[in-house]
RNA sequence: GUCCCAGUAGCUCAGUGGAUAGAGCGGCUGCCUUCUAAGCAGAUGGUCGCGGGUUCGAAUCCCGCCUGGGGCACCA
């Protein structure tokens, strides 16, 4: 349980006594009691309560207040309870438990901000999932990072989280790689070919013709036709899938599963999932082509699973796929994050997941709002098909990885952004990133010190640490489990950097006021020990951001 | 046409029912013989797109409108 929760479950006990005592009138208890009021003037904590419950209890907002701040102890992590007009309770953090809570933090050491809200749970957090088709651009580095980042604070919350990648390795649009391929590989040997109108065809294209002309010679030119162009596109995949896993790791991103699409096929998933919609009476047959009935679901339209050339379309893919995680890999949660050209899919795969019997609001669709390049001043339209992109390569060499995780990062992933390379390029010089860096490295610096002079600071006495500087930054310090827990309760990572922000504030005014290893010793190792909380509290942040700790800068 | 998202400081964005609306960047003023100045301190900067409504209280909720973007295929 975090701080706020802690606080909050004393309001409500106090309440309880209250009410118990006849001191308040009983009546329901309204959610939402305690927050962090935005001016500090008002405490760590503060509760609306009598607001809240001015109505129902036909008493005026203060004389609730008055009465319920009697009946909260101040012991503990409570030092003060003040009442203020016009019916608030205002909490103070008592400043010796927040001196405590630096031997609290050193002993979680690297658990420090890990909490149990997602115990005993299994939750999948599906992204990226880009056609293997061509190499990953801008767009697709914003789902990556969002994705990463909200795994790594659901595992962090205790969660057991399985992230992963899924991978349409068939139908229509590898068809069509196949074929682009093949044209450009046969334009390498010299001979004349067409890459089809809707084809691949942008500069990788020609490259990966090239190179599989240099590395094959005319080998697939005497198979048979379709063979040959089925055996060159099946290496010209695996090709592109390796580099969307090197553009991945580049950018610190990484799966636990590589979900291949024909599995679902292959494996009867989609058969199964086919004669359960089947049962359930949700498929109907119309111009030869099987329908899933979701209009009768509330959706506005029906949708196609089975075109009338009797192949399977994309969304019937979705449904076996849904199918599987739920039913066959039993997540009690699954989470998919998708880019704003798929809106339009999450009604009728919640309708379908919900035919299929499982409960749809364990299906949660984040939508990663879209991503205009703009260079020069100028927006750059981005299409695949084409060619004309920017790939998620060329961005990680010009602006770096900490820099574009940070600027996606730090954006809520429902907002458009304009992701303006020669301002991020000029940014990386002189960016929020390297404030956050800069805090770990002058931590890791003093700790350098603390060892090179042989401060052993183990029996520090934390009670020394007094002045503003210090205990504003241990109550920073101590918020990392509220975020974590609020991440997870919102499914939005971006308040992550933002918190981390306020933390770096807090201690960089730290370290300009309070020198840490003087001559006096017992102060030193006091503070040694703040230093060392806040080191572990960086790291962790950092980490769960994907982003590196430095040493030195 | 219809559905979804956004509109907050010069710029990029937080804040989504509470008290005087915040941060970073840019611009302005100070601060390096001391563990890293990639830093600190301060000042300046806002009709929270517009108009109604609900509420003790609205940037936040409801309705209408304006602007920008996206979704509405037997494509993925």
């Amino acid at each position: 349980m975090h701080l706020r929760d802690l606080v909050a479950a004393r309001v409500v006990e106090a309440l309880t006594r209250a009410q118990a005592d006849q001191s308040l009138p009983t009546v329901p208890v309204p959610a939402g009691l305690v927050e962090r009021p935005q001016n500090t003037d008002h405490g760590d904590f503060a509760s609306s309560a009598p607001l809240k419950l001015a109505r129902t209890m036909r008493m005026s907002p203060m004389a609730i207040a008055e009465k319920l701040a009697e009946f909260i102890d101040t012991d503990g992590e409570i030092s003060a309870v003040d009442v203020a007009a016009p019916g608030f309770i205002n909490f103070t953090l008592a400043p010796e438990w927040l001196q405590e809570q630096v031997d609290q933090v050193l002993s979680a050491g690297n658990a420090f901000g890990s909490t149990e809200a997602g115990k005993g749970q299994k939750i999948q957090v599906e992204y990226v999932s880009v056609n293997p088709t061509g190499p990953l651009h801008i767009g697709h580095a914003r789902g990556a990072v969002l994705g990463s980042v909200l795994s790594s604070v659901l595992a962090a919350a205790g969660y057991e989280v399985s992230r992963e990648y899924y991978l349409n390795d068939a139908g229509n649009q590898i068809d069509l790689f196949h074929q682009s391929l093949f044209a450009t590989y046969l334009q390498a040997l010299g001979k004349d070919a067409e890459v089809p109108d809707n084809g691949y065809r942008g500069q990788y294209m020609v490259d990966l013709g090239k190179e599989m002309a240099e590395a094959h010679g005319s080998k697939f030119l005497d198979m048979l036709s379709d063979e040959g162009v089925v055996a060159l596109g099946k290496i010209g995949v695996e090709h592109m899938i390796e580099g969307i896993k090197n553009d991945l790791a580049t950018l610190n991103v990484e799966f636990d599963v590589w979900f291949s699409e024909t599995s679902l096929y292959t494996d009867k998933y989609y058969d199964t999932t086919m004669k359960m919609l089947a049962d359930g009476g949700h498929l109907t047959q119309r111009e030869g082509a099987t329908w899933f009935v979701s209009t009768e679901l509330g959706e506005d339209k029906d949708n196609v699973l089975i075109k009338s050339t009797g192949v399977p379309t994309y969304f019937a893919s979705d449904a076996a796929y849904h199918y599987n995680k739920f039913t066959v890999r039993g997540f009690d949660k699954v989470t998919n994050i998708w880019g704003a050209d798929h809106m339009g899919h999450i009604g009728r795969v919640k309708a379908v997941v919900g035919a299929l019997g499982i409960d749809r609001d364990k299906l949660n669709i984040i939508i990663g709002q879209m991503v205009a390049l703009k260079r020069g001043g100028e927006t750059v339209k981005v299409s695949k098909r084409t060619g004309d992109i920017i790939t998620l390569k060329e961005l990680l060499e010009e602006v770096g990885p900490d820099a574009c995780r940070y600027f996606f990062l730090a954006r809520s992933a429902d907002a458009q952004m304009d992701f303006d390379m020669d301002l991020a390029i000029k940014e990386s010089q002189d960016n929020p990133v390297y404030y956050l860096q800069y805090a770990h490295a002058r931590l890791a610096g003093i700790l350098r010190n603390a060892k090179e002079n042989d401060k052993d600071f183990a029996q520090g006495d934390v009670h020394l640490l007094s002045t503003p500087e210090e205990l504003t930054l241990i109550r920073h310090l101590l918020m990392l489990p509220e975020i974590v827990d609020s991440i997870v309760d919102t499914m939005e990572p971006h308040h992550l950097p933002h918190y981390t922000l306020e933390l770096a504030t807090a201690f960089h005014s730290f370290y300009d006021r309070c020198r840490v290893i003087t001559d006096d010793e017992a102060l030193t190792s006091a503070r040694l020990k703040l230093v060392e909380a806040s080191r572990i509290g960086f790291s962790r942040c950092l980490s769960l951001m994907g982003m590196n700790a430095p040493e030195k800068m």
